[in-house]
DNA sequence: GCAGGTACTTAGGATCGAGTCT
DNA sequence: AGACTCGATCCTAAGTACCTGC
C-alpha cells in the first residue's frame, strides 16, 4: 500500500524501463522526439520555402499592398514575425522564387483564384456529413453590443464585495443538520448569493478569505478474511497485507479486457512486486501462475450483498454520507459557504488511462497526510491532519483557488481539490470565458479575413500558422499541445497534426480539394471527419506535406504557444479554445433560431432544442460509447408505441361510434359521451407524439454526447432565452445540478439575449 | 525558444439511486 | 416487492494555457 517506491529498481522481468520518478522521463525524451526536431524541419524548409500557388507570383504586389494595410489596421501584426524576418528574408525570397518556377514546371500551377467556399457551407462536422448551417456573423456589431464594455461585464448593479468581508467572517460554524431525521428540505433561509451582481477581484487575487476542513482520505485497507485465498501455481499462498492490497485491485478489475492486455499485466505485475516481501518476489515471479479467483469472486459476492442491504442500513450509510458531505464538503470563502467539488482524495488502485495508455495497470499509489499541501488564509482554521500525521505544507496563496493539492505518482502531476462549479470563483470564470467568446463574435470576420490573407504569405510559418487556425475555427479543433511521447496515449489536437492524419483528395465524390481527417484526439476519441477545403488551403497542405514522412509533424512550424501567441494581439484574451466556444455557442444559437417554430408544442420544441444542441456536440466530435442497453431500450420504447397506436385506434374507433350513437339518440348524455371520446383521442394523440418525438431524440443520439458541449461550451444565456421565449420551463432544459451551475445565467438572461 | 511546472477546464465512463414497471 | 431503467452524479484522466527561469 503506502510507502516508497521509487526505491529498488529491482530485476523484474519488465523491470528494465525506468518507471516512477519522473524525475527520470526526459531520458528518452529527448531521443523520441528526434523526429520531430527542427533542425530537420529547418533543412526542409529552407529547401521549398515559398512553395505556393501559382497565383501567388500574381498577386505579389497586391498581397504586399495587403499587408501593409494590414499593419495599419491592426498594428500589432506580428512581432514575433518582425523579430526573425529580417534575418530570413532574403534567403526566404530566393527560394520562393525558385519554387515558383519550379511549380511551372511540374505543372502544380493553380487555376484561376477561387472565391471563397460558399458560407453557408462553413462547418463540416465529423462523421456526420449533415451540415450544420449558419450564416457568418452578419449581426456582428449588433448595437446592443456597443455600449456594454467587456470589462464591465456585471456592470450590472454591482454592490461591493468590500461590504460583507468587513463583516469578517464570523458567520459561526453551519448551523447544525444534526437534527434532520427525515428530509424536510429544509432549504436554509439564507437565500441564494447573487455573486454575479458584486464586482470581481482584479489583480489575480481569487479570495480574502478561505477556510475549510481538509481532505477526506480513503478508507484504510482491510484485509480479506482468512477463507479468501490467494494461489500462485495451485497453491495457496498467504499475502503480507501489502501485496495483498495490490493484488484485489487486480481482483476486482479480473473480468474487465485490460487485465488481458499485456502492458497492463506488464505493468501491474512490476509495480506489484515492488509491494512484496523479498521472499513474495522470490517466489511470485510469474502472473500468469497467480489464481485471484476466490478474491475476485468475494468482492462480488460484497456487492451483491450491499445491493441486498436492508432499507435501514442503506439508510444508514447515506447518513453518514450526509454528515461526512456536511462537515468536509463545504468551505467558508469570502463569507459565503460554498461547496467543494472533490473533497476525497482519490483511492489508490490500478491506473487505467484511456486508449493506449502506456502506464496502464501501473499502481497508484495512496495518498498520505505527508502528501498533502493544504492552501487557505493566515487568518483561518487550518484544518487538523488525521492524528499522529502531518501534512506536507500548508501555504496560504490567495492568486489560487485550490484548497488541497498531492502530486500523483503515475504522471508526476499535480491534482487538486476545488469548488464546485456552482461556487462563485467557478462561475465567474465560466461567465468570463463566455464573454471572451462573445468578443471574438465581433472581430471574428476581421480575423478570418486575416488568416485567409495570411495562407498566401511568403513565410512557411505564417502559412502554417493560418492554416491551422482555419482548423481550428472551421472544424472546431483543439488546439493541440504537445505531449511527451511515451508518457501518454498519443493523440493528436490541431498543431500537433502529423502528416498520417490527414489524406488529401483533390477530388472526391464529386467535390474538390476534400481533406480527409482521421486521427485519435482527447480521450482516444476518434476524429473523422471529409471536408472540402478551399483550394488555397489544399494547395498549403500539399506543400505542408512534401517530403515528410508520415509520422512527421504537418505543421512543423507551429505550435500552440506561437499560435496564441498570435491569436493574443488579434484579440485580447483570445486563444485557441475561444474559437471552440464561440463556435459551439453561435452554432446553437442559430440552430436554435433556425429549429424552433411558434406552433410546435413544448416536447417538439425540446426536441428541437436537443438537436441544436446535437448539431454542437457534433461539431465538438462528443462521442459516447452507445449505452450497453440501447437496442433494448429502443425495443421498450417502440413497444410502447405500438401499444399506444392500438390504444390510439381503439379510441377512435369508440369516438367513432359515440358519434353515430349521438347522431341517433340526440340526447345530452351521448353529446357528452362524444365529447370525452374526442378528449380521450386527443391525450392518447399526445402521447403517442411525445413517444415518437422520445424515439427520434434517442435514436438521434445514440452515439453523440450532449452532456459536454451542454456543460461546457454552450453560454447558458441562450439556453435561458431561448426557454424565455418559448415559454419553457428551463427545468426542461437544465437538471438541478445544471440549474446550480448556470445560477447566473437563469438569473439575468433575458427572452431577447443575444450570444 | 524552450523545458518544466502549475493551475484550471474539459471529458467519457462507471456507479448510484430514484423512479417506473411488472 | 423486486427487477429494471435511465438520468444524475461521481470519478479522475486528459486536455489547454500560461508562467518562470534559463
Amino acid at each position: 500500500m503506502s510507502g516508497d517506491h521509487s526505491h529498488n529498481e529491482d530485476q523484474i522481468d519488465c523491470g528494465s524501463r525506468v518507471n516512477d520518478s519522473h524525475k527520470h522521463k526526459d531520458k528518452y525524451k529527448e531521443k523520441e522526439h528526434k523526429h520531430k526536431d527542427h533542425k530537420k524541419d529547418k533543412e526542409r524548409e529552407k529547401s521549398k520555402y515559398g512553395n505556393s500557388d501559382h497565383k501567388d507570383s500574381s498577386d505579389k504586389k497586391h498581397r504586399d499592398k495587403e499587408k501593409e494595410k494590414m499593419k495599419h489596421k491592426d498594428g500589432s501584426t506580428d512581432k514575433y514575425k518582425e523579430k526573425h524576418k529580417e534575418k530570413r528574408k532574403e534567403e526566404k525570397m530566393k527560394s520562393f522564387d525558385e519554387k515558383i518556377k519550379k511549380e511551372k514546371e511540374n505543372g502544380f500551377a493553380s487555376p484561376p483564384y477561387m472565391k471563397s467556399e460558399p458560407e453557408d457551407d462553413f462547418y463540416h462536422s465529423p462523421k456526420h456529413e449533415r451540415s450544420l448551417k449558419r450564416e457568418r456573423d452578419v449581426d456582428d456589431n449588433d448595437a446592443e453590443f456597443k455600449p456594454k464594455k467587456i470589462k464591465t461585464e456585471n456592470d450590472k448593479k454591482a454592490k461591493k464585495r468590500k461590504q460583507d468581508e468587513d463583516i469578517k467572517s464570523k458567520k459561526t460554524k453551519h448551523k447544525k443538520e444534526v437534527t434532520d431525521g427525515k428530509k424536510k428540505a429544509k432549504k436554509e433561509p439564507e437565500e441564494k448569493w447573487k455573486w454575479w451582481e458584486e464586482e470581481r477581484y482584479t489583480d489575480g487575487v481569487k479570495w480574502k478569505f478561505l477556510e475549510h476542513k481538509g481532505p477526506v482520505f480513503a478508507p484504510a485497507y482491510e484485509p480479506l478474511p482468512s477463507h479468501v485465498k490467494f494461489y500462485y501455481d495451485g497453491k495457496h499462498m498467504k499475502l503480507s497485507p501489502e501485496a495483498e492490497e495490490v493484488a484485489t485491485f487486480f481482483a476486482k478489475m479480473l473480468d474487465h479486457e485490460y487485465t488481458t492486455k499485456d502492458i497492463f499485466r506488464k505493468n501491474f505485475f512490476k509495480d506489484w512486486r515492488k509491494e512484496m516481501t523479498s521472499e513474495e518476489r522470490a517466489k511470485l515471479t510469474d502472473l500468469k501462475k497467480c489464481d485471484f479467483g476466490e478474491m475476485s469472486n468475494y468482492f462480488k459476492a460484497q456487492s451483491e450483498a450491499r445491493k441486498a442491504m436492508s432499507k435501514e442500513e442503506k439508510q444508514k450509510i447515506k447518513e453518514e454520507n450526509e454528515r461526512i458531505l456536511q462537515q468536509y464538503g463545504f468551505c467558508l470563502m469570502d463569507n459565503h459557504k460554498e461547496r467543494i467539488a472533490n473533497f476525497r482524495i482519490e483511492p489508490p488502485g490500478l491506473f487505467r488511462g484511456r486508449g493506449d495508455h502506456p502506464k496502464m495497470g501501473m499502481l497508484k499509489r495512496r495518498i498520505r497526510p505527508q502528501d498533502i499541501i493544504i492552501n487557505c488564509s493566515k487568518d483561518s482554521k487550518v484544518p487538523e491532519p488525521p492524528p499522529g500525521t502531518k501534512w506536507k505544507e500548508v501555504r496560504h496563496d490567495n492568486k489560487v483557488t485550490w484548497l488541497v493539492s498531492w502530486t500523483e505518482n503515475i504522471q508526476g502531476s499535480i491534482k487538486y481539490i476545488m469548488l464546485n462549479p456552482s461556487s462563485r470563483i467557478k462561475g465567474e470564470k465560466d461567465w468570463q470565458k463566455y464573454e471572451t467568446a462573445r468578443r471574438l463574435k465581433k472581430c471574428v470576420d476581421r480575423i478570418r479575413a486575416q488568416y485567409r490573407e495570411d495562407w498566401k504569405s511568403k513565410e512557411m510559418r505564417i502559412r502554417q500558422r493560418a492554416v491551422a487556425l482555419y482548423f481550428i475555427d472551421k472544424l472546431a479543433l483543439r488546439a493541440g499541445n504537445e505531449k511527451e511521447e511515451g508518457e501518454t496515449a498519443d493523440t493528436v489536437g490541431c498543431c500537433s497534426l502529423r502528416v498520417e492524419h490527414i489524406k488529401l483528395y483533390p477530388e472526391n465524390e464529386g467535390q474538390e480539394y476534400v481533406v480527409e481527417f482521421d486521427f485519435l484526439g482527447k480521450d482516444s476519441i476518434r476524429y473523422y471527419n471529409r471536408v472540402p477545403v478551399e483550394k488555397r488551403v489544399f494547395k498549403n497542405l500539399q506543400l505542408f506535406m512534401e517530403n515528410k514522412e508520415p509520422d512527421d509533424d504537418l505543421f512543423d512550424r507551429l505550435n500552440t504557444s506561437i499560435l496564441n501567441k498570435h491569436l493574443q494581439e488579434l484579440m485580447d484574451g483570445l486563444t485557441a479554445k475561444v474559437f471552440r466556444t464561440y463556435n459551439a455557442s453561435i452554432t446553437l444559437q442559430q440552430q436554435l433560431k433556425e429549429l424552433t417554430t411558434a406552433e410546435e408544442n413544448i416536447p417538439a420544441k425540446i426536441l428541437s432544442y436537443n438537436r441544436a444542441n446535437r448539431a454542437v456536440a457534433i461539431l465538438c466530435n462528443h462521442q459516447r460509447a452507445p449505452p450497453k442497453t440501447f437496442e433494448k431500450s429502443m425495443q421498450n420504447l417502440q413497444s410502447k408505441i405500438d401499444a399506444k397506436r392500438d390504444q390510439l385506434a381503439d379510441a377512435k374507433r369508440e369516438l367513432k361510434s359515440a358519434k353515430a350513437d349521438a347522431k341517433v339518440r340526440k340526447d345530452e348524455k351521448s353529446k357528452k359521451a362524444v365529447e370525452s371520446k374526442k378528449k380521450a383521442v386527443q391525450r392518447i394523440e399526445e402521447q403517442l407524439m411525445k413517444l415518437e418525438v422520445q424515439a427520434t431524440d434517442r435514436e438521434e443520439n445514440k452515439q453523440i454526447a450532449l452532456g459536454t458541449s451542454k456543460l461546457n461550451y454552450l453560454d447558458p444565456r441562450i439556453s435561458v432565452a431561448w426557454c424565455k421565449k418559448w415559454g419553457i420551463p428551463v427545468e426542461k432544459i437544465y437538471n438541478k445540478t445544471q440549474r446550480e451551475k448556470f445560477a447566473w445565467a437563469i438569473d439575468m438572461a433575458e427572452d431577447d439575449y443575444e450570444f
